[in-house]
RNA sequence: GACCCUAUCGUCUAGCGGUUAGGACAUCGCCCUUUCACGGCGACGGCACGGGUUCGAUUCCCGUUAGGGUCGCCA
C-alpha cells in the first residue's frame, strides 16, 4: 500500500519552528517512498482561526519549498484543493463527524455526558507501536484512572482534536502519523478510537522535540520559534530546510550539508533520534553562508535587493551598473540577506554615520594626504587607488593598515565590509573625496 | 501527583562489547589578507552517577539523578 502522511496544522497566526520540521519530516517521508503528502488544516476553532492565519502556513511550506500533493490551494475553506479527500478543512468536515459519532453512540461506545458527546476509554494499558521510539506501553494516569472517558463533542456542538484528527486520518487513509513527541502520551486515546471504528490504526512515528538554546521547549516567545523569523531576515530557505533535517535525524555518515535531492533519497524513519534536540542559530546561519555562497549570481542579486528594499533602502534611484557593482562586492561576505543593508547601506545614502572619536588628528592628517594623492588620480580605478594608497604609506612611513582603516572608516561608517579600492572605485572619486573631506 | 520519552565535547551528532571516543558549529591561537568573511593548520573540550552482566563496558540490564512530554468541553 502506497504510503500516505499529513501535516496537520491548526491555523493560529503563527508557523512554529517545530511544526516547520514535522512537516519537513512528513513531506521528506513522501518523497522518499514515493507516497502523498497532504495538508490538512484543522480550524474546529472557528473564533482564532482565519484566512490570514491559513495563509501563513500556505506561505511558510512554500518558502520552505514543501509541496503538498492533496490540500487546499487557496486560504479560504470553501475554495478550491487538490486531492480526492476533501474538503482539507476541518470546519468543512461537520457533516463526517456527525456521522462518525452517530456511528460510536450505534456502536455503544460513545454517550451524552452534560451537553458533550463522551467516549467510552479503554481501561486497560494500550500498547503504542511507535517506528521510532519501540513499543511504548501507556498506562492511565492517576487522573484519567478517576474518570477515563474523554469529550469528543463539546456542549457547544464542536468536535476536538482527538475525535477529529482520528476520523480525518482514518477517512484520508493516512498510512504513517509523524508527529511530535507531544503526542505520544494522547497516541493511546487515538488508537482506542481506531479500534472503536473497527479499523487498524496507522503507523506511529513520533519525532523528538525541538527545544530551545536553554533546553526547554521551544515556545511561542522564543527567538526564532516562528518560521517568519527566517523569512524575514533573509535566510535562505535551503539552509534552513538543510538544518531542521540536522535535528533529529542523521545520515549517519557525518555528511551536514547535503543537495535535498541527497536526502530524499536517504531520509528515513530508521535514523531519527529518540532524544530532542536545541536549536543552534550559529549553524543555522553557517550553513546560510555556505549556501549563499554558492548560489548563483542572478539569485544573489535578486534576494539582495529584496532585503534591501525590506529595510528601507532606496538602491532604485542609482544607476543599475552601479547596483550591480555594489552588490558583486558583498558576494560571499554575508550568511543570510538581513545582513546586507548594514553591511552595503552606505553605497546608497549620502549620509554615512561618522564618530569624531574614530578619527585622532594623526589619522586625519594621514587621510589628508591620501585624498591629495586620490584627487590627482585621472583613473579612479581599484588597481589605481590602491597603488596609490601604497605610495602614500610609504610617504609617511607607515604600513597600508593605519591608512585603510580610517579610509574605510570615513567612505562606510563601518570597521568591516568589502574589499576597500573596489568598493572606492564604485563609490567613485568624487563621492570618496567628499567623504574623507567629511571627515577632515 | 500519575504515566510516558530521553541521556556522548557548550551545541548538533558518529559510535551499536575491545576505538588514541570521530566529525560539524561555536570558542581560542597561527597562516593567508587592505577590513570582514572564506580557506588552511592547530588547540580547547565529552561518554550524568551507582550497581550488575562480561575476560572486557560509552555500547547490554537495573536503579538513581537530570531534562523533556502528557494527563482539558486547547490543538
Amino acid at each position: 500500500m502506497s504510503v500516505r502522511v499529513r501535516f496537520a496544522p491548526s491555523p493560529t497566526g503563527f508557523l512554529h519552528i517545530g511544526g516547520a520540521r514535522t512537516a519537513l519530516f512528513n513531506w521528506l517521508y513522501a518523497r522518499h517512498t514515493g507516497g502523498a503528502f497532504i495538508l490538512r488544516i484543522e480550524d474546529t476553532d472557528a473564533a482564532r482561526n482565519t484566512q490570514e492565519a491559513t495563509d501563513v502556513i500556505l506561505k511558510g511550506l512554500t518558502w520552505l519549498g514543501l509541496d503538498w500533493d492533496e490540500g487546499p490551494a487557496t486560504p479560504d475553506p470553501t475554495g478550491p484543493s487538490r486531492g480526492n479527500f476533501g474538503p482539507y478543512f476541518q470546519s468543512q468536515r461537520g457533516e463526517i463527524y456527525r456521522r462518525r459519532v452517530q456511528e460510536l453512540k450505534d456502536k455503544g461506545m460513545a454517550y451524552e455526558s452534560e451537553g458533550a458527546v463522551k467516549f467510552r476509554m479503554e481501561r486497560a494499558p494500550i500498547v503504542i507501536p511507535d517506528l521510532i521510539v519501540g513499543n511504548v506501553t501507556r498506562e492511565l494516569t492517576d487522573r484519567e484512572q478517576a474518570d477515563p472517558d474523554f469529550v469528543l463533542i463539546r456542549s457547544d456542538g464542536q468536535p476536538v482534536f482527538h475525535f477529529v484528527n482520528v476520523v480525518d486520518d482514518l477517512e484520508m487513509k493516512i498510512t504513517h502519523v509523524i508527529r511530535g513527541e507531544d503526542h505520544l502520551s494522547n497516541t493511546a486515546k487515538h488508537i482506542a478510537l481506531f479500534r472503536a471504528f473497527g479499523v487498524p490504526p496507522p503507523h506511529y512515528a513520533h519525532i523528538p522535540l525541538i527545544l530551545n538554546p536553554d533546553g526547554a521547549k521551544m515556545s511561542k516567545r522564543d527567538r526564532g520559534a516562528s518560521l517568519q523569523t527566517y523569512m524575514d531576515e533573509g535566510d535562505v530557505p535551503e539552509a534552513v530546510v538543510n538544518y531542521l533535517c540536522l535535528l533529529g535525524w542523521s545520515p549517519k555518515d557525518n555528511r551536514e550539508k547535503m543537495p535535498l535531492a541527497e536526502i530524499i533519497q536517504r531520509f528515513d524513519l530508521p535514523q531519527i533520534h529518540r532524544n530532542n534536540a536545541r536549536f543552534d542559530i550559529d549553524k543555522l546561519r553557517w550553513l546560510g553562508g555556505e549556501y549563499i555562497r554558492e548560489m548563483p549570481r542572478d539569485r544573489f542579486r535578486e534576494s539582495a535587493l529584496a532585503a534591501l528594499t525590506r529595510a528601507g533602502c532606496k538602491w532604485e534611484t542609482y544607476p543599475s551598473p552601479y547596483v550591480n557593482a555594489a552588490i558583486a562586492t558583498c558576494e560571499g561576505k554575508i550568511k543570510r540577506f538581513g545582513e546586507l543593508a548594514p553591511y552595503a547601506g552606505f553605497y546608497f545614502t549620502d549620509d554615512v554615520p561618522i564618530d569624531p572619536a574614530q578619527f585622532p588628528d594623526d589619522s586625519k592628517a594621514r587621510l589628508k594626504k591620501l585624498r591629495d594623492a586620490f584627487a590627482q588620480l585621472p583613473n579612479f580605478v581599484a588597481a589605481e587607488v590602491e597603488k596609490s594608497l601604497k605610495i602614500v604609506a610609504a610617504e609617511l612611513g607607515i604600513k597600508a593598515g593605519p591608512l585603510v582603516h580610517p579610509t574605510r572608516l570615513a567612505c562606510t561608517g563601518n570597521p568591516s565590509g568589502p574589499s576597500l579600492y573596489h568598493l572606492l572605485e564604485i563609490l567613485g572619486k568624487e563621492t570618496v573625496l567628499k567623504r574623507i573631506d567629511k571627515v577632515i
